[in-house]
DNA sequence: ATTCTTACA
DNA sequence: TGTAAGTA
């Protein structure tokens, strides 16, 4: 169950989600007050979203473009487990190992994303097709 | 320089 | 949702 805890770790701030997603941070933080996603906390009270943050806003922004309204959100989508949660606590030590990501390791990871797929067989991805632009050739 | 909360447009 | 204010 490597891949999960590699999927809920928390990495971005919320200025490069801002760029993964072309959300606002209104827009995320909005979400978040509606538990639509439960990113971790630093210690010093600053968002950390991991992939699976990352891939629920997008599935959000997808529903929102479709005119879905948070209400119908909430029926959709199945809400944030508690695995999630527990595996996304920010320790004092967690958040020192983290450090800075640079761009380079960002867009290698993503990179590893896009061929992985993300979530389950079954379930496209939508991170794929949204993130795509930050490959572009 | 970034992010956070609160509150008003 | 956008944005401004005052912080951390």
């Amino acid at each position: 169950m490597g891949d999960e805890i590699r999927r809920n770790m928390a990495l971005f701030p919320i200025g490069i989600v801002m760029k993964l997603t072309d959300l606002s941070a209104r827009q995320i933080r909005y979400y978040e007050q509606h538990q639509l996603i439960v990113p971790a906390r630093t210690s010093g009270n600053q968002r950390l979203f991991s992939f699976n943050d990352v891939e629920r806003l997008l599935e959000i922004k997808a529903l929102i473009d479709k005119g879905v309204n948070i209400a119908g959100i909430k029926q959709v989508m199945n809400p944030v487990n508690k695995e999630s949660q527990e595996a996304t606590v920010i320790t004092n030590d967690t958040e020192e190992k983290r450090k800075v990501l640079t761009d380079s390791q960002l867009y290698r990871m993503l990179k590893q994303e896009l061929v992985t797929g993300g979530k389950r067989p079954g379930q496209v991805s939508l991170i794929q097709g949204e993130l795509s632009r930050f490959f572009k050739q």
